[in-house]
DNA sequence: CTAGTTTTGTAGCGATCATTACAAAACTAG
DNA sequence: CTAGTTTTGTAATGATCGCTACAAAACTAG
């Protein structure tokens, strides 16, 4: 018997998560968010409870439906070196290049809710999964050159995709055929001759 | 016959640097400069005009005292690979570790006063001017293995810091002997065992 | 000591922030 | 059609935002 909702939660919670991801957190107000899903303040506190709840549930989104998707579009096992060259090459070529990461961007915030820390280490751990099983596959299947620390290398590589997505964010995201000289370079893969 | 200022310019601009470093440019409010600094808001817009006025000028002071202090530290090209591994762990060394870097953190800001834009580019043109000279150098002298493609270096090295100096933000600096053993493997340099 | 000049703190400006009070609207089980 | 329940938009809350008007304070050249 009650009257029901107007709008669809998962398109709301999709249409808050790009904002946050452009915008920053502290530079989206309630109001912004109100004009983005058509909203009334009465809908958007009735069903999520505050702006702080709204970013978590944004924050999410973003792993579930971004950070999932580039992992799953990227570095599946089977796609081997040349999608992980790939999925470098992508955090300059997709839409939102100069949106950066939504995590990394929310990360730079003090007093973050407990809840979002969680949400940040999870979608991290996910892509290092991602990444791992990768480099294993690749390297049982004698793509690697050299012997490597894989742990490690998968450190190096999430710290250098920060590095690019921030590059992205200033404006100065390097060219494909740039990263993927630098790729080579790191991987000491000597195919390419890494020009230009 | 005018009556003095009770405040040096300098140390003002200081503790404003250290706060916008520190919390952001939009999570800092001019009372928290206040507060920080003593100054009432009298002299704060007398002296200095405005909030953004004083961002920039704390931007200019970060790359006088801190960016060129770092790079006058451990980049000197006589310091060579070593003065340039010295950097790469300072990244997790320096007392702010976890506040990142002011320049990056305030690109990802919008709307940035060109003004700032310009002493971010200055900041950013200072460093790689520093790695090119230090790796021509360790290039002369023998001590990079292989042939490299310089300013392509420059550009990974810049890529890595940043990536480096986020995950200190997150609370995740690597290990000195972790960024060893990284560093290492980037250039291909066969010394130290990368283990740890 | 006085006149002239700048700095300083107080008090308050309008705008915007996140949030809420609340009554009218919208729906359905009966 | 009615009673019951939830959602919805309007209007307004106190707090804080960046900023300013302004008079008293603090200094010095003469």
């Amino acid at each position: 018997m009650p009257r029901p909702q107007s709008f669809k939660r998962e398109a709301v919670l999709n249409k808050a998560m790009l904002l946050f991801w452009q915008r920053g957190y502290l530079a989206t107000s309630v109001q912004d968010l109100q004009a983005a899903t058509g909203l009334g303040p009465g809908s958007l506190y009735n069903s999520f409870g505050s702006k702080d709840a709204i970013f978590v549930e944004a924050l999410e989104t973003y792993v579930e439906r971004v950070v999932k998707g580039r992992c799953e579009r990227y570095l599946r096992p089977e796609l081997g070196l040349d999608g992980l060259l790939h999925y470098l090459i992508s955090t300059r070529v997709e839409d939102n290049a100069d949106w950066g990461c939504l995590l990394i961007n929310s990360a730079q915030l003090r007093e973050l809710p407990t809840a979002a820390t969680a949400c940040l280490q999870r979608g991290q751990a996910t892509v290092r999964r991602y990444l791992l099983a990768l480099l294993q596959r690749a390297e049982a299947e004698g793509e690697l050159a050299g012997h490597w620390q894989l742990p490690l290398l998968v450190s190096q590589l999430e710290i250098f995709t920060r590095g690019l997505l921030l590059q992205g964010q200033l404006g100065q995201a390097p060219k494909a055929g740039e990263i993927k000289a630098m790729f080579q370079q790191v991987l000491n893969t000597e195919a390419g001759d890494g020009s230009q």
